[in-house]
DNA sequence: GTTACTACTTAGCAACGCATGG
DNA sequence: CCATGCGTTGCTAAGTAGTAAC
């Protein structure tokens, strides 16, 4: 046994206290059941004084989210449990199943080879999944379309099945209009309707969206089921197309407690399984029909599972800033090896680490989009440069990664890496894989024995947090004011996920955009020069009459000179900004590769509110850091 | 080692909805 | 008051990584 039972009043190996401080609090009262009852109990009563209160009117709602807040609960304060089991009490609802279908009004025609034709419910129904994204470029890609009609034959009856033979010759553009007409119209609707849509997603928020884990009312993540519709991969996925089928409550995995309320199928169904697996964090499962893979209702980010599972993952990476040099001087080491097994694991243990690369599972051909991290790499994904711009061995990646998105970088390796990359590719074709003695879960193995829990993406978690730290300390000009202090912590977000290769599309309206920013800013500046004509003339003005009220004058001018100085600066750097983040995504590096702590410790030491660097759902999520880290914290 | 299966994190995009300014 | 632009949220695909069975 490695791994120690967690709960004691020490820190364990991931720097975890029992009970957070240091001076040794008692510990806390275990998690019992009774008080489990009690918060069940004072919920239902909760329930029962809200439903009363719908008709008092305003002065009470106030006092709602105060009431909230108090109930705030730090679970980064209580013991934790031992590795393996993650609940000892679970009870929900159950899912929310994707609204039945609706049929077409009789008006709303399809046409087949220039004639209308009445399709049955279930054709009609794919049909519609397909005239729904009729404007987007999917549907004119040949694997798409050959997927989808594949897949949309099999609803057919039997006579659709032999007039309907060739895609083209289907007409989708009439139900395309009418639902073109329908979302115009749901945007037309009056408030009263839009109200009435908002207290439905609420209620169902309240009945659906949480559960009680142990001793706390949680919010789940997902707990709508996704409806059918079809397939959309990304980049050239060859499943794109395929129809995604409707997921009925005899596909449904319910996991719950056995002591807890067992949620109810819909009328007249069942669930495929109950089970009781507190080994486990979700709460419904079912397996999908594209991949055969298996999809899991979940907590919320905000919840005391998925809290502590992140929390943790950012003390390994703290823990691996404590050896990484070790490591690095291993790797070093190993690119001279005798073995082509080592040099290959070294080698690619450079690239994760200096490039933060993923690790690069192998997956199965034909099944997916074409994309690699970095055991996967192959020969055609990087091109030698013994030299080039001045610079000596340089490798060129060009591959895709992850969701398809290109990652294209010239860097400058050590002679060795080099070397041995030359050798690596040596009688090679370009589809050869380039690492052929190693897979990630080689490399991991290796890993473990570096460090306890150390595997290939702490790499990148660290590298990325690191990154921030380090930024953050060069960038932060302390004489600076609070608008220009945050541009400075958004380029060193921005570097981070420069790092992490985090792209997107540049937004539709980008080019737009900026214009209209840039001319605010000309409007702006046209305005300060008004501003100080006017306070020039002021002085003079008081220069010649040498009275009380004209000073004043000068006075509040002068003062109008600043605010407007500091409103054209504030444009400025928010022009900068967004320029400087066209492409760049931050939000993915954010959301999980910067631990909290540095950045609530940033905002602490510079006297900047949280709420400029996190929204309303990131400090919910990262509650326990803004709860616990101090201006001085070091990562 | 290889494969299948499972559980969980990470990812970009599009729809939504709210604040802002004319 | 309405339209518009933009941040926020929802959605779900696509990764990582562990385990078990052969």
């Amino acid at each position: 046994e490695d791994d120690p039972p967690r709960i004691k009043d020490e820190p364990d190996d991931d720097g975890f206290y029992a009970s957070p401080k240091e001076d040794s609090k008692p510990l806390k009262r275990p998690r019992e059941d009774d008080d489990r009852l009690l918060l069940i109990l004072q919920d239902s009563k909760a329930k029962k004084v809200k439903s009363k209160d719908k008709k008092v009117p305003e002065a009470d709602k106030k006092k709602k989210p105060k009431k909230e807040e108090e109930q705030k609960w730090k679970w980064w304060e209580e013991e934790r449990y031992p590795e393996g089991i993650k609940w000892k009490f679970l009870e929900h609802k159950g899912p929310v199943f994707a609204p039945p279908y609706e049929p077409l009004p009789e008006n709303v025609k399809f046409y087949y080879d220039g004639k209308v034709m009445k399709l049955s419910t279930k054709a009609e129904e794919v049909a519609t999944f397909f005239a729904k994204m009729l404007d987007h470029e999917y549907t004119t890609k040949e694997i798409f379309r050959k997927n989808f009609f594949k897949d949309w034959r099999k609803e057919m009856t039997s006579e659709e099945k032999s007039t309907i033979t060739s895609l083209s010759k289907c007409d989708f553009t009439h139900m395309s209009q009418y639902f073109k007409a329908q979302s115009e119209a749901r945007k037309q609707m009056s408030k009263e309707e839009k109200q009435k849509i908002k207290e439905e997603n609420e209620r169902l928020l309240k009945e659906y969206g949480y559960c009680v884990m142990d001793n706390h009312k949680e919010r789940i993540a997902n707990f709508k089921i996704e409806p059918p519709g079809l397939f959309r991969g990304r980049g050239n996925h060859p499943k794109m197309g395929m129809l995604k089928r409707r997921i009925m409550p005899e596909d449904i995995i319910i996991n719950c407690s056995k002591d807890s309320k067992i949620p109810a199928p819909p009328p007249g169904h069942k669930w495929k399984e109950v089970r009781h697996d507190n080994k486990v964090t979700w709460l419904v499962s079912w397996t999908e029909n594209i991949q055969g893979s298996i999809k899991y209702i979940m907590l919320n980010p905000s919840s005391r599972i998925k809290g502590e599972k992140d929390w943790q993952k950012y003390e390994t990476a703290r823990r691996l800033k404590k050896c990484v040099d070790k490591i690095r001087n291993q790797y070093r080491e190993d690119w001279k090896s005798k073995e082509m097994k080592v040099r290959q694991r070294a080698v690619a243990l450079y690239f994760i680490d200096k490039l933060a690369l993923r690790a690069g599972n192998e997956k199965e051909e034909g099944e997916t989009a074409d994309t690699v991290g970095c055991c996967s790499l192959r020969v055609e994904h990087i091109k030698l440069h013994p030299e080039l711009d001045g610079q000596e061995y340089v490798v060129e990646f060009d591959f895709l990664g992850k969701d398809s998105i290109r990652y294209y970088n010239k860097v400058p390796v050590e002679k060795r890496v080099f070397k041995n990359l030359q050798l690596f590719m040596e009688n090679k074709q370009p589809e050869d894989d380039l690492f052929d003695r190693l897979n990630t879960s080689i490399l991991n193995k290796h890993l473990q024995d570096l460090m306890e829990g150390l595997t290939a993406k702490v790499f990148r978690t660290y590298n990325a947090s690191i990154t921030l730290q380090q930024q953050l300390k060069e960038l932060t000009n302390p004489d600076d004011n609070i608008p220009a202090k945050i541009l400075s912590y958004n380029r060193a977000n921005r570097a981070v996920a420069i790092l992490c290769n985090h792209q997107r599309a540049p937004p539709k309206t980008f080019e737009k955009s900026m214009m209209n920013l840039q001319s605010k800013i000309d409007a702006k500046k046209e305005q300060l020069a008004d501003a100080r004509r006017e306070l020039k003339s002021a002085k003079a003005d008081a220069k010649v009459r040498r009275d009380e009220k004209s000073k004043k004058t000068v006075e509040s001018k002068k003062k109008a000179v600043q605010r407007i100085e500091e409103q054209l600066m504030k444009l400025e750097v928010q022009a900068t900004d967004r320029e400087e983040n066209k492409q760049i995504a931050l939000g993915t590096s954010k959301l999980n590769y910067l631990d909290p702590r540095i950045s609530v410790a940033w905002c602490k030491k510079w006297g900047i509110p949280i709420e400029k660097i996190y929204n309303k759902t990131q400090r919910e999520k990262f509650a326990w850091a803004i709860d616990m880290a101090e201006e001085d914290y070091e990562f």
